[in-house]
DNA sequence: CTGTACTATAAGAGCGCTTCGATATTTATT
DNA sequence: AATAAATATCGAAGCGCTCTTATAGTACAG
């Protein structure tokens, strides 16, 4: 390891004090405009970079910023937390932080376990996203850190949250189905314990209020545990195999849509004539199904900016303000609810999806 | 911020020095099993971790790796790189480190900029995935940090590399295509600048020779720039608009096969039974396009968890020695290139995906 | 019984910054 | 002109660890 230049060698070279030179990098305090321009000059032609472990130690903050993920969420191949985790990684540059990730067994029975980054208090601030035990939400509220639930809530609970305007692109869905003809539209859910999905499922029952359209039972499902692909195909069969056969399904994740585009297919239906299906949450694959699924889209990314947004506000003003936000949604209309003959090849117009690699 | 507890506290109420407390945490040097003990029950008592920044500063370590990609390969939804970094994030966990994840911007004619966590010392080593600037290669190893270069090289370099068996990934493919019959084969590429991505081309080639299959021009596009899905349906069109076409398509990753088939599709062609489609990846999606793709598995979690291996090993025995890893690849045959009727549904014993909300 | 090697603990000097309080200087206020 | 307030710089005390060196006890060889 070579030697690196150090705030000693800035201040020597500068002529001035230690703490001067601090003052001018941490742009706190009074420092006359010329010498804030000799030490930048100085700190340039040294090419010096404060070291990150000591002005954590000496000023207890770490730069980091922790995302907490259960396990379950992330184990699977994870569209669409892993883009909102990304989009956390894009917004922190700009703040200069970086991101902690870590995952949570929250699934096995074994007692919770903390998140090293907490115990070493490596982060200033703590995303948690997706459901997670609330255990450790009251961990981290108790160390006084910055706290923000993504796609997250608890009941009662007033923690500063980033949430998805799930009733709103429900009733999109809805009303999409039901401008086609549709009365008879099934839902097809999963864990009911995710704020998210019991959020849609009570948009579907509103939005059926509203359109005086019947809720019938019989097209719901609810209690599959999961929300993968095989839990729509089954979840659909189930439906199917019941009193009053739906035109149209709405399933509350992509996930769950192509696993009943799989199972109509399989049944030998046509889609979207026979049955229309619509997802939620836009993921990659929606493209690459055939037909390409109608969805409701949701800005992953952005969930992830804004939440780091929130969080370094709340770091740098030390301030413990409680924000909700709710991110906008989008209708995206595809063939599995507008009809095209399938494998028609690629119309004009309809995107072209980027993936890499 | 409550007061934590620091190892002055434990070395308190054991009545030992602090460098016989530090001893003990960093396991090293002697110490007798009974204060060993006492120190560790204390240390569970008051609930001690020690911070971070303190032993950072004090020891030059940081407990980070920084995981370096380029813009280009992480802007587009990258199922790729994108496993590759979580299975580097895992790994890590098990050695009690951290990923600092950064992209750098290798594409605009820009200033290479130096990610910050170099500039601060905040890693104790670094992965480079996918094809980097090799300026950055350069001034990462002069830093003198350890280094390992994940689905990349930089031929005539000796660097440590964690890669893909790209050729006999291809000889599968090929070889599954020629035992099915197929003698006129299309390779369709992308970026040739790209290790892997040349390589695949090589072992085409290769491979060819070894099967004596005529080597045809006509039925190659190398020169795309990119590895998108259009411009796998671009590649394909500009070789069915050529004379002698191709009774089956090797595209050089699982993107551009899916662009391979929307052509297919496009152009009224029967999958498999007029055109076979192979990828290479084996990318979430390559399981809901219809007909799901034929591919090349790539053990992607497996190759940033090995280069987090041996980047602590370096890390730990301070040692530089260069080591080169292969990661074995797979061929995954679905009805891309096996034929079944599309559309009839989910046969037993084919793998349903897991994918999540 | 002295010397050497090993084992076990301690003392204390940093690591490279931030920050508090002190001091000095300048500017505004009455 | 005197005082208060704002501006500018500095000295020094840590932040919480690690690690080198020192000290002392113990074991064993000669």
């Amino acid at each position: 390891m070579n030697k690196r230049p150090t705030i000693k060698d800035v201040a020597k070279k500068t002529g001035l004090s230690l703490s001067t030179v601090s003052l001018v990098i941490n742009k706190s305090g009074y420092v006359s405009e010329k010498t804030r321009e000799k030490v930048l000059k100085v700190v340039k032609e040294l090419d010096y970079h404060p070291s990150r472990a000591a002005r954590g130690l000496a000023s207890r903050t770490s730069g980091n910023i922790g995302f907490i993920l259960s396990e379950d969420h992330f184990s699977r191949a994870e569209p669409f937390y892993t883009k909102i985790f990304l989009g956390t990684e894009f917004e922190a540059r700009n703040h200069n932080f970086y991101i902690l990730l870590t995952t949570v067994d929250t699934l096995s029975k074994k007692e919770l376990a903390i998140p090293r980054f907490l115990l070493e208090r490596n982060v200033d601030g703590v995303i948690i996203a997706g459901k997670m035990d609330t255990k450790l939400v009251d961990y981290v509220e108790r160390l006084d850190i910055p706290l923000i639930l993504v796609d997250f809530r608890i009941p009662g609970r007033r923690v500063s949250t980033v949430m998805i305007d799930n009733r709103k692109g429900v009733r999109l869905a809805i009303e999409h189905l039901a401008e086609r003809g549709h009365t008879r539209i099934a839902f097809v859910g999963g864990d009911p314990g995710h704020p998210s999905i019991s959020e849609r499922f009570q948009g579907y029952r509103e939005t059926l209020e509203e359109l005086r359209l019947p809720f019938d039972e019989n097209l719901v499902v609810t209690s599959e545990v999961a929300l993968r692909v095989e839990d729509g195909f089954h979840a659909l069969r189930t439906i199917f195999e019941r009193e009053g056969k739906p035109t149209a399904v709405f399933a509350a994740n992509d996930a769950m849509a192509i696993g009943c585009i799989q199972y109509a297919k399989h049944a030998g239906l046509q889609i979207p004539r026979d049955l229309a299906v619509v997802g939620f949450d836009d993921v990659e694959s929606t493209l690459h199904v055939d037909p390409r699924l109608t969805t409701v889209r949701v800005f992953k990314e952005e969930m992830g900016a804004l939440a780091v947004r929130r969080l370094v506000e709340a770091v740098k003003s030390k301030s413990r303000n409680i924000v909700d936000t709710y991110v906008p949604v989008e209708l995206i209309v595809r063939e599995s609810t507008m009809g095209r003959t399938p494998g028609d090849g690629v119309p004009k117009g309809v995107e072209i999806p980027e993936m890499q690699d």
